[in-house]
DNA sequence: TAATTAGTTGGTTGCCACAACATACTAATT
DNA sequence: AATTAGTATGTTGTGGCAACCAACTAATTA
């Protein structure tokens, strides 16, 4: 799908139509004459453009406002009711369906969990009766559909929807965009699951309209979303973002990963490395209050237990996210080194320990990190915890309206 | 520097006029019927973009091309003498100067060797000289200027054309662009020397035309130049590309680098590296035809003599430089990881020896890339050797008339 | 052999649709 | 009366389209 390069009469209206669509968005709301100064466009190209944008519904006039003197402005927002969107996340254990507005609220959420050793035909029924679901209550509330946008955890080819190869489920080649549009007849996104979270913080998120943050998704492993120059940057295959592999200088020898090699990064700041510090602390007969939480709830050793413990001041627990937030700093700092970005967004499970996390990241980070900037980079939590990838869903769905205001098409399904 | 978001028909113009003169000098010579099938514009507007820009005298019309049956076609090429460029390269030692024509042909090229204690002002009012040369090489020539561009070994401010700090000389905050265009009335760009370098290869080089590499300058510390979708990344402060940086995993304990930081890339493969690996075992006495090289030069071991040693197949420089080209392979694999690239590019000191580094750098990184297509990336030498960042003046300036066809000021000097 | 005709390809011209823009206007408020 | 919001009208300039002219080759004919 090469794109082609060359400009036409038909580029400048999308561009412009998908700047002020853009700008209303997240300036909501605004009056033509907001937009022009904002924009830099003419009063009456904006005028053109507004009315093109009402006629296809993608916005509502909603009332006036009157500052001071002077004719009161006609107040421009976004038309949530456009049409419904339908997310779909394969998770490693998990499939699950929301179905939202324009603006992301969400009508309806639904989940089924499932086993990595579960076969793609049997997750794809499942998933296909919850997007039925979705599609019934669209149809219930009197709306149309605009698309429906999926995010999996592996390598996507995202021009044809192919979901390549997914490590932790051992699928391939799964061609997610035809099945999911020949069942739905909606337009239909697939994409990497860290980079969907990306585009959901980018749209909706922290970092809303950040130019150039790195989504840093930390979970059993670490991910990334490389969000640069207002782009997500894929690579030349879509393997682009692979950040929890570099490695960092921790102890010695250094702890074989998963992947065959030594020391990476995810190995000493994912969520397991965080219970096994845990649990050396606690082999060795220290003062915690973790050994009671655990035997109380009968269940073994989790995040949410360290979290738990670490709010009740428990000294095991902080010390250990301690330290695994330090080596997630070091981390951060390569990240720093090598991309010079304006945010960093930590996503993924352990964004919920990020409180206990981040203190001693950004000190590392500021330590490790080579110029004076490297302080200054703001290390901040997603918004959206677990959703992230089933939000991101949704964004790219919305992203892409943004982006050709002109090319919605809206069923009644 | 905000740029318009927005488009209008001038932008399409200019868009449209630079994807023509972009075809041209690619592709050079061709017919204005190839440019319309090859970008896909309407042959008649092919016709105008193409008489724009012979009306200002960037491209040429030159004889015609008789293939076969129908109308033979004119054909279509740069005009090497629309002007001429001067690039300037500040060095850690050295100030060095050339003279090209548009197509890049050297003309002129002068060089001072300074020293890095040397005061900016000083090294500064050395180019300044260097440049009268240059331009009044350009008087005789009886040519006209297009610009200048100018390389320094630090980070720039691209929009301000400010050294804001080159670590190696210890200089801050020097207006290069403001004194060079007061001094010779010229466009002046001012960028860091390694993504001049990328620039360079980018318009000239190896990888002439590739959208996504990564360019990775091994001399005394490894930078690189992260050429993405097409551009280059330069980060918020345009900091990025601090690659050297990353650790990767060597021996233990990891070697202290002069950042502070331990185990830095640049530590285990920059062209200290190599001397330390060769001396090491000179010292335990090892076989080599080097201690003779030494004496017979007067000189103290150099890159130059390991190479002249492994070419005279001597096995303590072959064993050195396959080391020192693993330990570069295994930074390669971060960076395979982390961007996923089409091409690496390894240009600075260390590409005169490329040959023995690549075998075992391929190697080590291929086993340390995560995914299959690891393998697969290109690993090439920059074509420009120590020359990249001086041809990268260049680049800079061909590169802002290539986009800007419309802008180009020419200057009698 | 020379002339003629058909076919092919390169490039230009004239017209059109439609983009943003500038200007002058109306509308609604203080 | 002043100020601000938004609209209507006409201008400029863009690329696309289709018809056209230009320059050649190939085949045919006298």
């Amino acid at each position: 799908m090469s794109k082609k390069r060359t400009a036409d009469q038909a580029f400048v209206r999308k561009v412009n139509l998908s700047v002020v669509l853009r700008h209303i968005h997240i300036a909501s709301p605004v009056s033509r004459a907001q937009i022009a100064m904002a924009t830099g466009l003419n009063k009456s190209t904006v005028s053109s453009l507004v009315d093109d944008l009402l006629k296809r519904d993608l916005i509502l006039e909603s009332g006036t406002n009157s500052v001071g003197t002077g004719r009161p402005a006609t107040l421009l927002k976004i038309n949530p009711n456009v049409g419904y969107i339908i997310g779909v996340q394969f998770g490693v254990d998990f499939v699950a369906v929301i179905l939202t507005d324009f603006l992301g609220k969400i009508q309806l959420r639904k989940r089924i969990e499932s086993s990595p050793t579960e076969l793609p035909d049997h997750v794809i029924k499942q998933a296909l009766s919850l997007v039925s679901e979705a599609i019934d209550t669209c149809k219930n509330n009197q709306q149309k559909m605009l698309g429906i946008g999926i995010s999996a955890p592996g390598i996507v080819d995202i021009d044809q929807g192919v979901l390549m190869y997914a490590p932790n489920l051992q699928w391939r080649n799964i061609p997610l965009k035809k099945i999911f549009s020949e069942y739905t007849e909606l337009k239909t996104f697939v994409d990497n699951d860290a980079n969907a979270a990306a585009i959901a913080e980018y749209l909706f998120g922290t970092t809303r309209l950040s130019k150039d943050f790195i989504f840093v998704f930390a979970g059993v492993g670490i991910g990334g979303g490389l969000f640069l120059n207002g782009n997500l940057h894929r690579g030349k295959n879509g393997y682009a973002g692979e950040i929890g592999h570099s490695p960092i200088i921790a102890d010695y020898p250094p702890l074989k990963c998963h992947c065959g090699n030594c020391g990476c990064w995810e190995t000493y700041a994912n969520q397991d490395s965080i219970l096994y510090r845990v649990q050396t602390c606690l082999d060795k007969q220290q003062n915690s209050i973790l050994p009671e939480l655990i035997s109380e709830k009968n269940a073994p050793l989790s995040i949410s237990m360290v979290k738990q413990a670490a709010d009740l001041n428990d000294k095991v627990a902080i010390a250990s996210l301690a330290e695994a937030g330090a080596a997630l700093g070091q981390g951060f700092a390569c990240i720093i080194n090598i991309f010079n970005p304006e945010k960093i967004i930590l996503g993924g499970p352990l964004a919920s320990i990020g409180d206990y996390l981040l203190p001693s990241s950004k000190e590392k980070m500021t330590q490790y990190s080579l110029n004076e900037y490297g302080s200054e980079v703001q290390v901040l939590l997603s918004s959206f915890g677990t959703d992230a990838s089933l939000i991101g869903g949704i964004a790219i769905v919305v992203d892409d309206i943004l982006s050709n205001p002109l090319q919605v098409e809206r069923r009644w399904s």
